[in-house]
DNA sequence: TATTGTTATACTCTATAACTATA
DNA sequence: TATAGTTATAGAGTATAACAATA
């Protein structure tokens, strides 16, 4: 077994390089940590959202996702309300100021994504977005199972 | 722009699966750390190498690779020597005991890889063969440029 | 009694830089 | 003076579970 040749590990690899990639803007340009920036996506089509929904479609715990909300708050950036439906739980949504960010953010953050994906032809990626769909299935599988 | 679709984010996502399901191997059933695990699988090869080598070769900081090689010192995996060439440096090899671990583990990771492959056909392999070359080299370029 | 979200805590990782020993 | 590797330390991130409010 050569490390080099490893599925996992090249996945690995990439996904620190790549994510750094972004990370230089939300990070370092904007002052966002990941899961906040996943939080900000996420409530960009302007509707309200509830924790959980945050969680599933931002692959978040929710403790992260409480903290990232919390201190988007503070900041300003989100507003909270409790849902009338059930008390327990919050609905969030950007404030004009999170849209503002929000819109400063996409193009700089597409532009880096079209500079990964210029490397690639139709073909590949087309196949990639479905290999992508099968390993991470996979993986999910096997990480189930244990 | 949605999260979902979004290739940095996706790769993320793939990866935390696909390295947990190999951490369930390494540190759940062996105790090993990551750092750990790539030092052993770059030194499976049973020659003497440098923490220069061992950095490079598995995408580790120098300090990672300082804390992982004393560890598996005390814990009688490796066995380290002053580089008589470059007494400031080590030479590092595995133990008997370190390549039977090694031994031991490569069936259950290397099956779990086969798992996640058995997903693609013959086509689709190749083009991700290319695909994640490419996509690093683009990562690590943008990385640099800021 | 179960669920949603919060808080507390301990633990691991990471990043930075100072340090040593050799070169 | 520069380099290889080590140590120290602080900060960030993670995991676990206990907890309050509501269902």
């Amino acid at each position: 077994m050569r490390l080099a040749d490893f599925l996992p590990y090249r996945i690995a690899v990439l996904a620190e390089q790549s994510s750094q990639c972004i990370a230089q803007v939300y990070a370092e340009r904007f002052g966002l940590t990941r899961d906040e920036w996943r939080v900000l996506a996420n409530l960009a089509d302007g509707t309200w959202k509830r924790t959980a929904q945050l969680l599933e479609e931002g692959a978040l715990e929710k403790m992260q996702v409480s903290r990232a909300t919390q201190r988007m708050e503070r900041n300003g950036l989100i507003e909270r309300k409790h849902d009338a439906e059930d008390r327990r739980g919050w609905l969030m949504r950007l404030t004009p100021e999170g849209v503002g960010l929000y819109r400063k953010m996409v193009p700089i953050v597409l532009a880096r994504e079209a500079f990964l994906l210029e490397a690639l032809d139709e073909d590949e990626r087309r196949t990639l977005d479905d290999v992508l769909r099968k390993l991470e299935q996979r993986a999910r599988q096997l990480v189930r199972q244990g």
